[in-house]
DNA sequence: CATTTTTCATTTGTCAGACAATTAAAAGTC
DNA sequence: GACTTTTAATTGTCTGACAAATGAAAAATG
């Protein structure tokens, strides 16, 4: 009967949980110092390798950052939404490879998603974005790509269309969607004419953006999805078939 | 000139990168146990304050797990949901409170991304998410309620709403975009009409999740958005007009 | 023999003290 | 004043040790 709550933590993760509750809280700003390691180890009555790992934890989260030398020390971290993304999509990997989540269900967030972005991208693109997105399409019909080339260019035009959307919260929340989701899309093997199916498909989603079209964009990107669908199906009754 | 990636890092840091490679590229699969720590300090040719450290940093990221004893060790974790939604409120907050997101931009891509989720909800959402959305908006139109609670009847509402679409993804990739937007949202002071009118406008939304229109659903989480935005901007304007 | 208790080896958690490496500021020098 | 040297503070790393937990083997017990 020693569960629930009576779970004395290690003293390293604890310390790491009152720092980071005085991070988030607010209590300490972005870019503050904290006191030093031995100042900390005397604060908290433990050791300073106990400290250095509680320390470490935070670091790993991107929450602290250390400089050595004089007047250095461990520093509040602003963190970056490229500290965020790089989280998220190892996060969103791990999930989706250690839970066993299902093609379907993460294809079908991933496109959800997407046509959240896809009316915001409709209205606000720059030239920039949908030139990417022509370049990823015409890149997708050339002959010779590997099936992981196809793939990279595929989330190089998604990433455009919701890079178009103008919202790094959008962005950001997209990044670990579409990017975790490539190791299951590289299962599929792409023919050529499922190819050209797609490109066709992003070309359609491509002129509805352009034509600042939200819904004609949302209603390709559930085309897509469907396509998508279609092709895992087929590979896994294929890989059944094999078996 | 020693910039660029001439910077050799932190031993531990070194030594935590080369296990996570290893566990995000399948190397080490779940459950399995890593060599102990001396064993690895040994591997590494460092000591074993070094080799802790670098395994704090992934136990904070949640790749790893520690038992003590007898065929104690470092285990691969099996990341749950549930650990990926705390990791990424706490980002998602970071994120939105040190980068100084507007409350525009952050309101924008939280309701873009609800009505991904909305007609998935109107199609397949239980009794007991509808059920839970209605008490929500009894409990809003309760007299003596706190601004806090509020927003707390809020939140749940809206995660009743998206857990409806029974997309574990979909739920987990929306935690952080409702959660971390919670602090903001309560810099809102909530008359007694605002209230009414966004219990008003749940009621809608519920309805049409009830009717099964996705559609309705959506043009109802439209206008909340627009009437948030404006209670926010009310509230910016007249902060404004105090100072 | 079966079962319970005890012992024990393994492993993580924590501590103390030391030295190296780095770096900004202070002191010295021209 | 500009430049160089020294110094002190701070993190990074190592060594060695002991405590605490824990499962498994060994011993005791019926």
């Amino acid at each position: 009967m020693k569960n629930a709550t009576a779970r004395p933590a290690d003293l390293s993760a604890q310390i790491a949980t009152a720092i980071r509750d005085a991070i988030v809280s607010g209590d300490l700003l972005a870019d503050a110092r904290l006191p030093s390691e031995a100042e900390l180890a005397d604060q908290f009555q433990v050791s300073r390798p106990t400290v250095r790992e509680a320390l470490k934890r935070l670091a790993a989260q991107s929450l602290i950052r250390t400089q050595r030398g004089a007047s250095g020390g461990a520093f509040v971290n602003r963190i970056t939404f490229e500290d965020a993304y790089s989280q998220q999509i190892t996060t969103s990997t791990l999930l989706l490879s250690m839970n066993a989540v299902s093609f379907e269900t993460a294809c079908e967030a991933r496109f959800a998603l997407e046509r959240a972005c896809a009316p915001l991208s409709a209205a606000r693109r720059g030239a920039a974005h949908l030139a990417t997105m022509r370049r990823e399409i015409r890149r997708q019909r050339g002959p010779s790509l590997t099936d992981e080339a196809f793939c990279a260019s595929d989330v190089a035009f998604h990433r455009a269309l919701v890079d178009g959307a103008a919202n790094p919260v959008l962005s950001y929340q997209l990044a670990g969607a579409v990017e975790a989701m490539q190791p299951l899309m590289n299962m599929i093997t792409y023919t050529a004419r499922s190819r050209e199916g797609i490109a066709a498909l992003h070309g359609r989603i491509a002129d509805a953006i352009e034509a600042g079209d939200g819904a004609a964009a949302n209603a390709g990107l559930s085309d897509l999805e469907r396509e998508t669908q279609n092709l895992a199906r087929d590979v896994l009754s294929a890989r059944r078939g094999d078996a």
